[in-house]
DNA sequence: AACTAGGGAGTTTTT
DNA sequence: CTCCCTAGTT
């Protein structure tokens, strides 16, 4: 972002920077240099106009673009601390935290998150004694979120029911709901809906805030939902100072609640607010410009806008039709290489969109054949892995004995002999004497319904945890995570393969240890009353932050994600791949004029990613789930002016593609030789023994000290230097 | 209580 | 095709 743009502010960027009083739209177009608006607004605010920095809200939608802000404003106003700049999820958590007891939980709430809620959904469900294969727990939850997005509760959903089925969702959101409330836990959209419920059903709290917030600024205002826009409104509505930044073209969340409507109407909620549009950008070619451009003027619904460039003209867009996704793979691959070899450019500036998950399988094969490193974006995030959930549940656990999921997380993990019967008969229990799960267990811990050796080691399991109740973590997270991993036998259940969740486990303690060590500087940050730097602090912060394994500047590997991961990026070469109608727009997408749309902005956005080379390349055919598809070329391919193109929306002989190299591929035998030490994900550390094969067959014998020597087909082992 | 085979579903994702 | 959950088996 915005690194390549010059120190000072254009004309139009200062007058953003500088508006005074009142509510203030900046329409910003793709790297026209929005983050350095918000972060400029902001330190003129505090510097300029002595305005209070903890009186400022700054709200973002991720962690990255928080961090980022903030890091900024260090550089802008070193020694002033503002800190309210968080994302929407974190702001309300910090709310309710402090507030919360007016609504009937208790301070010490859990976050619930997707996988958490699935698990409460598939128990009602079954409550219900409904067929998860007729309604899917996947199904029910996104109708739920959807209401709550909508800042609609059970019973509001339930009166607005017209069919049996919409009556039936409403009747399991009640008991979901109700199952939560008792668990003390709120899932990711509670924390929206329930601030929100909060400033409504108490007049005072929203005055406190209202008048503590002077200054409200928003980040990608295109993509709030109603939950969102209701609660910036309600805070913004006594000093009026709100200031929303964001880009209609670049909507590209609607299937998530996102409304359009939000941004466009912004003159209508405000009639007095001052515009400020900025079409200057820094980023890319004229000749990438020209193409998002273009691309973007065929959407029927959106305010008109044209992005200028003063960059070069640059290369033509590159356009390649290969055969089927593994030609397709390739063609980036050679492309990549020869263009990096040519412009002594890092793999770190290039990148590779994709519309699915599904498109990566090969793109990682081909690399790992071709020995280009690459870093895969967006995929499983570091706290859902199994064995970082079970650490957590433990001390979740420990906070909030109410919460039943975790409960059922680690009863039996590791295993210590209680199983599904004794969990059904705990769970009857509970649901007869009204009891969170904890209780029901501690009593029949020590009630005569379970036989003596089930007895015992649920005794020995409420034991286990009062006694880490009673460690508490005076000693720091860490020495009381390490004691649970250790005392609870979990370490040592993990067998020698299991390396890598080990390895896991390591960097979670780490992060408790950097957390232990900055405590300080929470409790400083933290304002009258908040309680900060505890257990419940660091665990609410975890379930916020998901950005662990994300892009980090340096590391010198391809980028490879999905388009909508690649918002708010930037790369000096960018392939777009599999430009097919079915595929991109998105076979579901395309009956639907605004689906279609959104699938039009999303093109527009990974357009604009790219800072001086694009390349866009489709297959003729393509495996998908086993079978093989043809799919035309995307409409939007046709929609890009042709004399902006080099090569053609056709399958052509090698010589379409003037940058295609004349070389054989490295072969991923320059990965590996004899002796290296290798880490697989399923058997863990070993050392190559023998290397041999060319191409698809390459293959390597690994010596691992516990299983003994395998032999691995390189092009499927997940095997990585160690 | 733990393992195995079989069935069904399989855009996009942050928090 | 492949993953993941479930049901059935031992």
């Amino acid at each position: 972002m915005g690194s390549s743009q010059s120190w000072t502010l254009n004309p139009t960027q200062w007058e953003a920077v500088r508006h005074g009083q009142g509510p203030l739209l900046v329409l910003a177009g793709a790297g026209s240099g929005k983050t350095r608006v918000l972060t400029h607004r902001v330190a003129y605010l505090v510097e300029e106009q002595g305005v209070y920095p903890s009186r400022i809200l700054a709200i973002t939608f991720t962690n990255k673009a928080a961090a980022e802000m903030k890091e900024r404003l260090q550089q802008l106003i070193p020694g002033e601390t503002v800190s309210w700049v968080m994302t929407f999820h974190a702001a309300a958590n910090r709310i309710l935290r402090q507030e919360i007891e007016a609504l009937g939980y208790a301070r010490q709430y859990t976050i619930y998150d997707d996988s958490d809620q699935e698990r409460v959904l598939r128990a009602v469900l079954k409550h219900f004694d409904l067929d998860e294969k007729v309604l899917s727990p996947r199904a029910v939850s996104s109708r739920i979120s959807d209401a709550k997005n909508r800042l609609l509760g059970p019973r509001q959903l339930g009166q607005q029911a017209v069919t049996l089925h919409e009556q039936r969702i409403a009747d399991i959101y009640t008991e979901y709901q109700k199952r939560l409330q008792e668990a003390n836990a709120l899932d990711f959209d509670d924390l929206l809906m329930l601030t929100v419920k909060l400033f409504q059903e108490h007049p005072p709290l929203l005055t406190k805030y209202q008048d503590k917030f002077q200054y409200i600024l928003v980040d990608e205002y295109q993509d709030t939902n109603q939950a969102q826009y209701v609660l910036v409104n309600l805070l913004a509505a006594r000093h009026r100072n709100l200031c929303v930044v964001g880009d209609p073209d670049q909507s590209i969340y609607g299937w998530r609640g996102a409304d359009l409507r939000n941004i466009l109407d912004f003159q209508q909620d405000y009639p007095d607010a001052v515009t400020v549009t900025l079409e200057q950008n820094y980023r890319s070619t004229k000749v990438i410009l020209q193409a998002a451009n273009q691309v973007v003027s065929f959407n029927q619904n959106r305010l008109p806008k044209e992005l200028r460039t003063e960059k070069p003209e640059g290369e033509k867009i590159l356009l390649q039709t290969a055969a089927d996704e593994k030609e397709e793979a390739r063609f980036v691959a050679e492309t990549f290489e020869s263009w990096r070899r040519a412009e002594s450019r890092g793999y770190n500036q290039f990148a590779v969109f994709y519309r699915t998950h599904g498109q990566t399988r090969v793109l990682e094969e081909t690399f790992l054949h071709y020995g280009i490193p690459y870093r895969i974006y967006g995929g499983q995030s570091f706290y859902k892995r199994k064995e970082i959930k079970d650490i957590l549940s433990y001390l979740r656990l420990l906070v909030n004995p109410t919460d039943n999921v975790s409960l059922e997380r680690v009863i039996n993990v590791p295993r210590r002999g209680i199983g599904d019967t004794t969990w059904a008969r705990l769970v009857q229990r509970a649901e007869e004497k009204n009891l969170p799960y904890y209780f029901a267990l501690q009593e029949l811990a020590e009630g005569p319904e379970c036989g003596a050796k089930i007895r015992r080691s649920l005794q020995e399991f409420v034991q286990l945890i009062e006694d880490f109740r009673r460690q508490g973590e005076a000693d720091g997270i860490t020495t009381l995570t390490w004691n649970i991993l250790e005392r609870s036998g979990y370490w040592s259940e993990l067998g020698k393969e299991e390396e890598a969740r080990r390895e896991n486990l390591q960097e979670f303690l780490s992060l408790t240890r950097e957390y232990d060590e900055r405590r300080s500087g929470w409790e400083e940050e933290a304002e009258n009353g908040e309680e900060t730097a505890g257990l419940a602090h660091f665990l609410g912060r975890v379930a916020l932050i998901t950005d662990l394994d994300k892009y980090q500047e340096g590391e010198q590997a391809v980028s490879l994600m999905t388009m909508h991961s690649s918002k708010g990026l930037e790369f000096p070469v960018v392939a777009v791949l599999g430009m097919e109608e079915n595929l991109f727009p998105h076979g579901q997408a395309r009956e639907d004029q605004q689906e279609l749309e959104e699938e039009r902005r999303l093109c527009y956005v990974v357009l604009t990613r790219a800072q001086e080379r694009l390349l866009l390349t489709r297959a003729e055919r393509r495996m998908l789930y086993g079978s093989v598809r043809y799919n035309e070329p995307s409409r939007f391919l046709r929609e890009i002016p042709p004399e902006l193109i080099a090569g053609s929306i056709s399958r052509q002989p090698a010589t379409a593609a003037p940058a295609a190299p004349a070389r054989k591929p490295l072969g991923a035998s320059h990965l590996f030789h004899v002796g290296d030490r290798v880490v697989h994900r399923k058997w863990g550390k070993g050392v190559i023994v023998q290397v041999r094969g060319e191409g698809d067959d390459y293959q390597v014998a690994v010596a691992f000290p516990d299983q003994g020597i395998k032999q691995l087909l390189m092009k499927y082992a997940p095997l990585e230097p160690a």
